[in-house]
Formats: structure tokens, C-alpha cells, sequence
DNA sequence: AATATTATATACTGATGAGTAGATTGCATT
DNA sequence: AATGCAATCTACTCATCAGTATATAATATT
């Protein structure tokens, strides 16, 4: 193990490097927004839980919107990213749906799900807000899509897929508020179990 | 009709009026709260919008953390209303809970509930987010009741308490975000979609 | 070697907003 | 009539915090 590695790093280093900070910093920024709330936390607070100073944010990020933008964008990809994964999957709506609302779950459980779902968009301008509900729509649109197909082929009851999809969403969002990462069940195992349940509700059959 | 009514007030009429100015101030703190988020509503703006100025608000509220406080309290004693209305009821665990759930999710979708859904305990000291968790906890606690009843009586399935009261419970939640109250149906329409939707959950039977 | 770029810091500016001091008016009580 | 209390205002103070100006050191480029 002579020479284990050279400390002068290559360019493609030094990008992953810059990449890997911007990626700390935005988890820092999202942990923080997620435990008090984006206006109740100031940029100087998550600069120094990283034992850096403001300005240097600065130098990673635009301003205090964008940290909070980039956070939504990373949950939000995430979610796109199990919609496509569902409709890619074989099988019937009815598993096509389950697979996506356990995924759903276990990203708000989340640092990035979290923050989609604790930040509504009145901390956004304008501009950032109608681009994030443009994007959440997406989502819920992806969900409603699959309730129907699963209705198609009779593997989903005949509900009402808007009505459906707002039940399912909160549900499956709600995990955001309550879930703790050190509790006796996982995330997957937390989101089985609650999809499990809202597959046949609470009334016996 | 002459004489038609004093213009000087009674006792009781100015602790009315004392009263009904101190709601309508709570009415118009939780609306922009819900609107903008308590930290980035100014309660000049609150003032402002009822054609008043900060320092009056103060007259009949301690501090800012107090409006929030009482727009809290009264949204967690409709809560409680709930609670109590459907354990009074007659009927089975599962015609109770459902009763609870739609009463519920109604009071999500007024101005105090939704206050009590949006904001969470981050916008309080630790002494009132104590208070606080500990009221919402008595609602929690009433819904797993019903649930743990009802599976007794065999009227509901034989599921988790706990799981089902955080799916239920996310579901009749979420609606403080999305349901708008000019939609085509009214807020107790929309509770008992939901609820029935809950009840059987989307697998066929 | 000289110059540019990157990463970081310290120390500021300017705005916003919670909360207060003190004045004013009008009604109520003695 | 005199005094006190309720309701309201204008005009402040003080703290916080987003965002910036500018300095410095290290690394990279020519």
C-alpha cells in the first residue's frame, strides 16, 4: 500500500468533490427546514452545522430560495423516479398502484420526501411555486393514471380516482409528520404495512 | 320601530363585543396563516386586514405566539367535539369511527383545522409545542380507541390500531391542503367520499 | 513567474417585523 | 366634576437575517 493515493486530484475529483459538498449542504439545509421550518431557519444555522460560513453557501447555491427549490427538485425526482418505476413493472393496476404508493411512502419517510411534503409552496415566489405544483401535479396525475388502469382491468374497485388519490396521497404523505427513523419498523416496513391496510380498509369483508 | 335599539351597550353586550372582535381577529390570524405561514405572516398584515393596527392586536392578544396558540385550541376542541359527539353515539365501532373520521375531515377543511393541520409544532416554544402535542395526542388516542372497539365488536377488520389511525388519520388531514371550498361539493360531501372510499379501501371484494 | 480561478472567511448593509412607550379619546364609576 | 379604564393610534427600539463587499490563501493555467 505504498503510495495509496495521490493528493493531487484529477479534474473529474474535483468536480465529484464540488458535487459532494453541494449535495451535504443541501441535506444539511433540508434537515434543518424539515425540524423548524424554512423561514424559521436561517442560512448561518445550517452553514454552521457544517462548521462553515455563510457566504460559502452562497458560493454553492443561489440564494435561500434555490437551497430550498434544489431540496423540493431531489424529492420530487424521487417520486417521479417510483412512477416510472411502477409503470414500467409488469402485473395488474391493482400491483402496479401498491408498488408505487410503498415507494411513495417510504420517500416522504425521507430527508428530501419530507421537505416536499413539510414545505408547502407558500415559501416560494410566483415563479417557484407554480413550477413545484406543476411538478407535484405530475405526480398526482401519475397516481390517478394508475388507479384508473387498475379500474380498467378490474383489479381496482370502481372508485373515484380523484377522490381515490387525495385519500391514498394523504395517507402515504402523512408518514412525513410522524415517522421516526430510530422506531421498532423500517420504512419499508412502515410503508407495506400501511399500504396493506388501505388495500382492504377497515371494514371486515 | 322607533326606538329600535339603545346606542348605549350593556355590560354584556361590550364583553360580547370584546368577544366577537377577538374571533374575528383569530379568524383573520389563521387565515393568512394558512395562506402564507405563520412565520411569513407579519401581524401587521393581520392588523391591516382588518383595517386595524398592530398594537391593537396586542390590546386583546398576549404575543404572536399566543394568536397561534388559540387558533390552535379552538381547531383541537372542535377536535375533542368529535370525539366525544362520536362516543356518545350509538352503534358499532365501525359506524362510530366512520362518524368520527367524517367530522373529522370536515373540520380539516375549516380555517381552525386546517391551522392545527398546517402548522406544525416548530412555530412554538418548547413549552407550548408540549401543550400542543399533548392535545393532539388525546385525538389520536380517541381514534385508536374507536379502532381497538370496533375490532372487539367485530365490526372492523382485525388490523394494527396504530397503523390505521396514522393511514386514517392522513387521509382526513391531507384534505387541509387541497380541498378548496368552492369546488363542486361542499366540505361534508367530500368527508363522506373519503370516508367510504377509506372504509373498503380500493381492492376489489 | 505571473495571472486567473476556486474556496473560504470576516465584516458589513438594509429590510423586516416583533414588541413597547406614550398619547388620545370616550365611556364608566365614584 | 374627577378619576379611572378600555380601545385605539403613531412612532419608536431592537434583534434577526438575507444577501454583499472585500480580503486571503491555495490551486490551476499560461
Amino acid at each position: 500500500m505504498e503510495q495509496a493515493q495521490s493528493p493531487f486530484r484529477t479534474a473529474q475529483q474535483k468536480l465529484d468533490e464540488r458535487d459532494a459538498k453541494r449535495r451535504a449542504l443541501l441535506i444539511a439545509a433540508a434537515q434543518m427546514f424539515n425540524l423548524r421550518g424554512f423561514h424559521a431557519t436561517s442560512l448561518d444555522d445550517v452553514a454552521a452545522s457544517l462548521g462553515i460560513s455563510k457566504p460559502t453557501i452562497y458560493h454553492y447555491l443561489g440564494n435561500k430560495e434555490q437551497v430550498l427549490v434544489e431540496c423540493l427538485t431531489i424529492g420530487l425526482e424521487q417520486l417521479f423516479a417510483a412512477a416510472n418505476e411502477a409503470n414500467r413493472e409488469p402485473g395488474t393496476g391493482l400491483e402496479r398502484l401498491r408498488k408505487f404508493l410503498c415507494r411513495n411512502a417510504e420517500i416522504n419517510m425521507g430527508v428530501f420526501g419530507r421537505c416536499v411534503i413539510l414545505s408547502g409552496d407558500e415559501n416560494l415566489s410566483p415563479e417557484g411555486a407554480r413550477k413545484l405544483r406543476a411538478m407535484k401535479r405530475r405526480v398526482d396525475d401519475a397516481m390517478r393514471a394508475l388507479i384508473v388502469e387498475g379500474v380498467k382491468d378490474g383489479s381496482i374497485a370502481p372508485v373515484d380516482p380523484k377522490v381515490a388519490a387525495f385519500a391514498l396521497a394523504g395517507a402515504v404523505n402523512w408518514s412525513a409528520r410522524w415517522f421516526r427513523a430510530d422506531g421498532a419498523l423500517s420504512a419499508e416496513e412502515m410503508a407495506l404495512q400501511l399500504v396493506d391496510f388501505l388495500t382492504v380498509g377497515f371494514a371486515p369483508r
